[in-house]
RNA sequence: GAUUCAGUAGCUCAGCCGGUAGAGCACAUCCCUUUUAAGGAUGGGGUCCUGGGUUCGAAUCCCAGCUGAAUCACCA
């Protein structure tokens, strides 16, 4: 990296980091710092009285300083929050040599550099809670140039706030907006309430292949990659259904995981390809009583994080209290839309569309014209959590039969906010029905259908062993952090969600100009206006660079001698 | 994929009926012994996203592109 790739900001930084080695100081000290305490602790427990708090050691990053000639504070934050620090010149040094004080303290740390100090704990003229800093050494420097958000009266002044910035760059949205810690504190709850109940109910925490020889388990367009040794293809999993019933028929009553799918589609607001979806598979049960454990899970998910089951979204308020209502599809759509759409046609639900203005497709089949009509008319009516209940056959290739209509099969969603959140199912056992199941998605499939399953005859087999009456439920984990934490995006419940990659500027070195016959003081100056590349420079008119670094010559006063148009031409054309 | 909006200093943003590029914070030098969005003085720092066009002259107007955001559409 060229010292012209730098900000001016960037080169005292560097310069600094000079200037402490040649002091005798590592900037990146190999030892550890021990610390006694942290700054959430002092700040909620100190008592000048009880005079506790008297020999702290605590460590974290510099972002503020107000210096003023002998005296200094500074603002220290560590994981749970900031203290304020007192440096005071003779504390530092007590002897004659300053130096400590007034060069490495104040000509060269910086914020954002993360310091380790030593001292004891007091309260300021000003009435802060602060620490007298006895001792302080540098831990790590830091060379690139915070944004300063600060803060006064709960105002928040020059926030860091491009989405592009914290999302590609979540480090220092998380130094900077601490509070965003907390949305990720909470998710990690959110699967530790999960996780605890399901261990209570000796259920086993399972691990299956993410990469699999078929993508079962869901309809979506998977991720494809190559296994070399085997040379065949392999897919990321879109889902960890079929494996999970595959330990069902093994004999465990109960697994469940917590996995990363990965779905080649769109992304937007509520869906990141890869995703965390928790799965769980109870054998010896059916859907209602899968309903009841899912109501039972969101309460105790809701109390954990709320400490009451009225959650905030937006500018509602959801209630996890159980029983949460339950509502057949047909239902559904009789009350939303009020058409009752109990044993009709294909042809007939083909109107309805037509009569609702619902655009659909000549490939859609009933199931999937009934699923236009719910999803067009219903779902945003179903703020409350409501279980849909009920699905038609076509959807649910998985699912069992309905035990009293065969047109429709026992699967449960739970909607919450107009969003689907849970899909559950009394799952599909009779291998028979489902190798037909499967059949039919193979016909789709051939219709044009893209995310129509592939049949895994494996899992056929597995079921012709005996699978156990079974319920399974699956429930997005990222939208359920959303509405727990009352985040619009699902970019806000992920450390690091998808993005575009960065665009890169290609760029040759210096030598390579050189070769060319350009002479070496106009090389950085070229590459500094946009003729990165030796190829770059080669397709350049003659004229326009000859102009372009006249130009810059005398803009920035450099005082070269300017070369003439033949000496360009003959760097372009060697 | 469609529409709208945005891209100017390290950060937040102003300038946009064309005429030498601005503020606050941050940074540098100096002053200041308890300050707190510390303060005072001085100073440095910009391919005004990129490429074309109009023009004597473009950050500003026009066209195209790139990147991002919002809304909508699509997607179990």
């Amino acid at each position: 990296m060229s010292v012209l790739d730098l900000s001016e900001q960037e080169i005292f930084r560097r310069q600094s980091l000079e200037d402490l080695r040649k002091l005798g100081i590592e900037p990146y000290p190999q030892e550890g710092f021990e610390i006694n305490t942290t700054t959430e602790e002092i700040l909620a427990n100190f008592d000048p009285e009880k005079k506790n708090y008297q020999n702290v050691s605590i460590a974290g990053r510099i972002m503020a300083r107000r210096i003023m000639g002998k005296a200094s504070f500074c603002e220290l934050m560590d994981e749970k929050g900031r203290i304020q620090l007192y440096f005071n010149r003779d504390e530092i040094c007590p002897g004659d040599d300053k130096t400590l004080y007034n060069e490495v303290f104040k000509k060269h740390l910086d914020i954002g550099d993360i310091i380790g100090v030593k001292g004891y704990a007091f309260i300021t003229q000003v009435g802060e809670k602060s620490i007298f800093v006895k001792e302080f050494k540098i831990l790590s420097k830091s060379l690139r140039v915070l944004p300063i958000v600060k803060e006064k009266d709960g105002v928040v002044y020059d926030a860091f706030s491009d989405p592009e910035q914290r999302y590609r760059q979540r480090y220092v949205d998380l130094i900077v907006n601490p509070h965003i810690k907390d949305v990720f504190i909470k998710r990690a709850k959110i699967i530790e309430t999960m996780r605890q109940m399901f261990n209570e109910h000796g259920y086993l925490e399972v691990e299956t292949p993410i990469l699999q020889p078929i993508p079962g388990g869901a309809a979506a367009r998977p991720f494809i990659t190559h296994h070399n040794a085997l040379n065949i293809p392999l897919y990321l999993r879109i889902a960890n259904e079929l494996y999970l019933k595959r330990l069902i028929v093994g004999g465990f009553n109960g697994v469940y995981e917590f996995a990363k799918d990965f779905r080649n589609e769109g992304m937007d607001r509520t869906h990141n390809p890869e995703f965390t979806v928790m799965e769980i598979y109870v054998a010896y049960k059916d859907y209602f009583w899968m309903m009841e454990f899912t109501e039972k899970m969101l309460q105790k998910v809701a109390l954990a994080i709320h400490g009451t089951t009225e959650v905030p979204v937006g500018d509602k308020i959801i209630n996890f209290k159980p029983p949460f209502r339950r509502l057949t599809m047909i239902d559904a759509i009789k009350e939303y839309a009020g058409v009752d759409i109990t044993g009709m046609n294909e042809q007939q639900l083909r109107e309805v569309c037509k009569k609702l203005d619902i655009e659909v497709d000549e490939t859609f089949g009933k199931g999937k014209l009934i699923d236009e009509i719910f999803g067009e008319t219903c779902e945003e009516h179903l703020i409350q959590p409501t279980f849909i209940i009920d699905y038609p056959i076509e959807m649910s290739p998985l699912c069992k039969r309905h035990r009293k209509n065969p047109e429709l099969t026992e699967r449960f969603e739970l909607l919450v906010n107009g969003k689907e959140l849970c899909n559950a199912y009394t799952e599909l056992n009779d291998p028979i029905d489902q190798l037909e199941r499967f059949k039919e998605q193979l016909r789709l499939s051939e219709k044009g259908d893209e995310e129509a399953m592939f049949i895994d005859y494996d899992f056929v087999r597995a079921l012709e062993y005996g699978m156990p009456p079974c319920a399974g439920m699956g429930i997005g984990i990222d939208r359920l952090t959303m509405i727990m934490t009352n985040q619009p995006s699902i970019q806000d419940v992920l450390f690091f969600p998808q993005m575009r990659p960065e665009k890169k500027i290609e760029r040759d070195e210096p030598a390579k100009f050189i070769e060319t016959g350009v002479p070496q003081e106009w090389v950085e100056i070229l590459i500094n206006n946009g003729f990165t590349t030796v190829s770059a420079l080669k397709n350049a008119n003659p004229n326009k660079v000859h102009q372009v670094i006249c130009g810059a010559n005398k803009k920035l006063k450099l005082g070269l001698k300017n070369p003439t148009p033949e000496e360009v031409r003959q760097w372009i054309e060697s």
